[in-house]
DNA sequence: GGCCAGGACTCAA
DNA sequence: TTGAGTCATGGC
């Protein structure tokens, strides 16, 4: 195994405390470890698997890398993962202008400083764990993402920790139904998942393919699989494909927040919740990540 | 024990 | 296009 360290330049109004705390915010996240001051996982590249840790040091995320080889690719690749997943490369300034001119979100520029709205990097991933999550409450979602991660991701143990990669589609397409049921997965999600695996399989669905069609070719793309609504459809453009005009409508969280913060009905309808957002264009998916974060 | 949970599907009208 | 029924089980 060869260590390495690359350091990537922390934009302005950043804060890798913030994020680190809604990465550590009170579920057993099994695809990434948090401590007091730096984030561990294992990640799939190009060339392999490597396992990365992030820090903060001097404005800057140091991230050290940890491979068999290591190459100047695998590094362009692990900056670019570390970019995406913090979404670094976004100036935040404008959006906390517009959170301070309302006063229903002011005290987000406070509570939430600096907090990126952090990505799902692997779209596959995104979608399978939008399926495992749909109307089944988040605590038991992670309990099932986390026996389908430990039976079928891959692994690396690390001074006595286990860090695992979530399952490629390849692997779970093929997988024996009874195996997921026996996970407490339903007869609908052991579904989802294997039509949106063979969907990766096929090249029906390709991250960089949808980045370069626009919203409407996109949700259009994703809705067309079984097991993707719009929903599922709107919460990996905001969180994998970084499309900043997502409203995940609909959902539970989203309209309490709503509730809470703009006092609306429990479960306000689409014209209402459009309203609130027609001011933060070109932020709803920042507003609707602020939002779901002041949950919990 | 009952309601709800980061929904989506089918099917009827 | 809209609404009711269904899936299924844990958490509170």
């Amino acid at each position: 195994m060869l260590t390495t360290a690359i350091t990537i330049k922390q934009p302005e109004d950043f804060s890798f405390d913030a994020c680190l705390q809604f990465l550590d915010r009170g579920f057993d996240e099994c695809l990434y470890r948090v401590n007091v001051d730096d984030v561990k996982r294992l990640i799939r590249l190009q060339s392999g698997l490597a396992f990365i840790e992030v820090s903060s040091k001097d404005k800057q995320l140091v991230v050290e890398i940890e491979k068999g080889e290591i190459s100047q690719n695998d590094k362009e690749e692990v900056r670019d993962y570390v970019i995406d997943w913090f979404d670094l490369n976004r100036d935040l300034k404008p959006f906390y202008q517009l959170l301070n001119t309302h006063k229903q979100t002011q005290s987000f520029t406070q509570d939430y400083f600096g907090l990126r709205l952090m990505g799902i990097v692997d779209l596959y991933e995104a979608l399978c764990w939008c399926v495992i999550g749909q109307q089944i409450n988040l605590t038991f979602a992670h309990k099932i993402k986390t026996r389908l991660v430990h039976k079928y991701g891959d692994k690396i143990n690390k001074d006595g920790v286990d860090y695992y990669c979530f399952p490629t589609p390849e692997t779970l397409q093929n997988i024996q139904r009874q195996e997921l049921v026996d996970m407490q997965f339903s007869k609908q999600k052991i579904n989802y998942v294997i039509n949106i695996s063979q969907a990766f399989c096929q090249r029906e669905l390709d991250k960089k393919e949808l980045l370069s069609i626009n919203k409407d070719q996109q949700m259009q793309k994703l809705t067309a699989i079984k097991g993707i609504g719009p929903w599922t459809a709107n919460y990996v453009c905001m969180k994998s494909l970084r499309d900043m005009t997502c409203i995940a409508y609909g959902d539970t969280g989203l309209s309490s927040s709503l509730h809470t913060h703009f006092a609306t009905e429990k479960k306000p309808d689409k014209s209402t919740i459009d309203k609130i957002f027609l001011p933060f264009a070109g932020w709803e998916s920042y507003l609707n990540f602020y939002l779901w974060r002041s949950l919990s």
